[in-house]
DNA sequence: TCATGCGATGCAATTTTTGCACATCGTTTT
DNA sequence: AAAACGATGTGCAAAAATTGCATCGCATGA
């Protein structure tokens, strides 16, 4: 893409800080770059980055600009896709930031079912937490984000939003593991895992906690699912999950995936449902194959979710 | 805007239809030209013109990429309005399409006192009958448009709407001249100067005029109000038009700007009113200068038509 | 049937871009 | 305090790209 060269050149050098380090990302040497980049501040008519000792960073047009250059890239990625649909086969690039529950099952599932149908699409799936998510969105850096966390709306769309409630992941062999349901002053008595704090879960815990007046006898926090749910092997401990995060269908009693492991709901008395929200930037058009992708993973979530709350 | 050649040769070349022409008017030779499309059509994987013995058309995805490179083009103004707005000095480029009825008074103060304000802004009034300033929104060949035709919303994005009464000029020597308010029936009788069927002006009047099964003793078409209203003082003639065409402050009974001749509206229950709507494209962000006139003007607007739609 | 106007192409001239060596400036380390 | 380091900016020659001219092939219309 000759024609956007000088626009990718000046997003790279904004992204490495320094135009050294972007001339090498680049392959070109540092007074070529240098140079094209001094073309472009000539033509715009005024400079667009901040010269530092350690490097370069943007100013205020600078900032400017390179919004601009973004989301014309992104879009020319769209555009692109919507001329190779043009010719049949499908093609394309989506990028997906998700919390650590959906990466467990659900989007493998839904993106090999995808390529099932459209196998020249390819994928980029970036595992990140609450507020990374809209700045992912924000930078073009992902086409669609899905996240547990409550959305602060300024810049996203939200194009889905699911209700999850919590689960209690136990050793079927746990005293808990007879009840239908748990209570969650039932839970304190036990030693508990917990998501670490970034975690959407977590927070609905903390809330509820504290609002009861209760506190878990907390042994071990991690950012990992899969080893909170291995260590539930060994130890006689309770562990928090969403359904999303757990395999299979939804019941009232799920399995949870892992033998030997079993899930109980938390009363939403005890501890609120939570919502996770699936949508991309305000005021974008998707790429074809983004778009389909997202129409796909929101049906395949009405289907298992039905209950959750629509649009 | 070095970075920007390729995009505008494309523009270029699709707008007039053929490489040869567009190398003309881009002071290029038509092989050079030739040659940079061609590159692209490489760069983007497939042909963007059909090559027709008479020069060339876009196909699907040209239609689909010159789409993008003109929607880019303005956000690229857009963005250097808003560089060039942070040193201070409004800079920038307004592009409005309107009606004749607004061009005559109007639209020449509003501009001339923007400019007051901001001397670095430039504008470009092109005077179109209804349906071309949805089409030259859409082309990005203006920014703002202002008409007074009912508006199909589909790219349009109304920002302002404003109802307009229909007035009835003719002498001040005129029988019906002594009259506050003039019945459609009263007309008949006398000779009359409509503005050609494209007008919004027109329109009411002939649906009017269908509705209540009479017919007006047209004497003269033409398209220029200015042609029209001088005609009147030398003729005992009617002729019609909407307060915005006017100058001056609006009454129930108005002088024209013109020595001699005078207004009276038509009463509504015979010629219902027509509204102005002022809009620009849906979806795009307008440049700062761009955008502080059209806020100016919607202002003025209120200001002069308080009984206006509103919004 | 021929003339005309269109886009495509080979080749040489020209313009632009690149890479090397080095200047300059500010910070950090010795 | 001085030297070393790493950053961007700049002459100058080499390399690469763009351009212009002449020409080709092709379809249409007189």
């Amino acid at each position: 893409m000759r024609f956007m060269a000088n626009l990718k050149f000046i997003d790279t050098v904004s992204r490495e800080g320094s135009i050294r380090k972007a001339a090498d990302k680049l392959a070109i040497t540092s007074t070529a770059l240098n140079r094209r980049i001094l073309q472009v501040e000539d033509e715009i008519g005024q400079p667009l980055f901040e010269r530092l000792p350690s490097g370069v960073r943007l100013n205020t047009a600078g900032e400017i600009f390179v919004q601009h250059i973004r989301s014309q890239m992104a879009d020319l990625a769209r555009v692109q896709s919507q001329i190779a649909d043009l010719s049949g086969i499908r093609r394309g690039h989506v990028r997906v930031a998700s919390g650590a529950d959906a990466l467990r099952h659900f989007l493998p599932e839904a993106v090999a079912g995808y390529r099932r149908d459209h196998p020249a699409v390819t994928f980029e799936m970036t595992r990140c937490h609450g507020d990374a998510a809209e700045a992912s969105l924000l930078s073009h850096d992902t086409d669609i984000a899905m996240s547990f966390a409550p959305v602060r709306a300024a810049h996203f769309h939200v194009a889905a939003a699911v209700r999850q409630q919590i689960y209690c992941l136990m050793n079927e062999t746990h005293p808990l593991a007879s009840r239908a349901v748990i209570r969650l002053r039932d839970c304190v008595a036990h030693p508990a895992i917990l998501p670490n704090a970034l975690s959407g879960i977590r927070q609905l815990l903390d809330t509820a906690l504290i609002r009861r007046n209760l506190e878990l006898n907390t042994i071990l926090e991690s950012d990992s699912f899969e080893f909170m749910q291995n260590y539930l092997l060994h130890d006689e401990a309770l562990s928090f999950q969403i359904p999303i995060g757990l395999a299979g269908s939804v019941e009232t009693v799920v399995d949870s995936g892992i033998a030997g492991i079993v899930a109980r709901p938390v009363d939403t008395a005890d501890v609120p449902s939570g919502v996770i929200h699936i949508g991309y930037l305000k005021g974008r058009v998707l790429p074809v194959a983004a778009a389909k992708f997202l129409d796909d993973i929101i049906h395949q979530l009405q289907q298992r979710f039905p209950d959750g709350t629509g649009v």
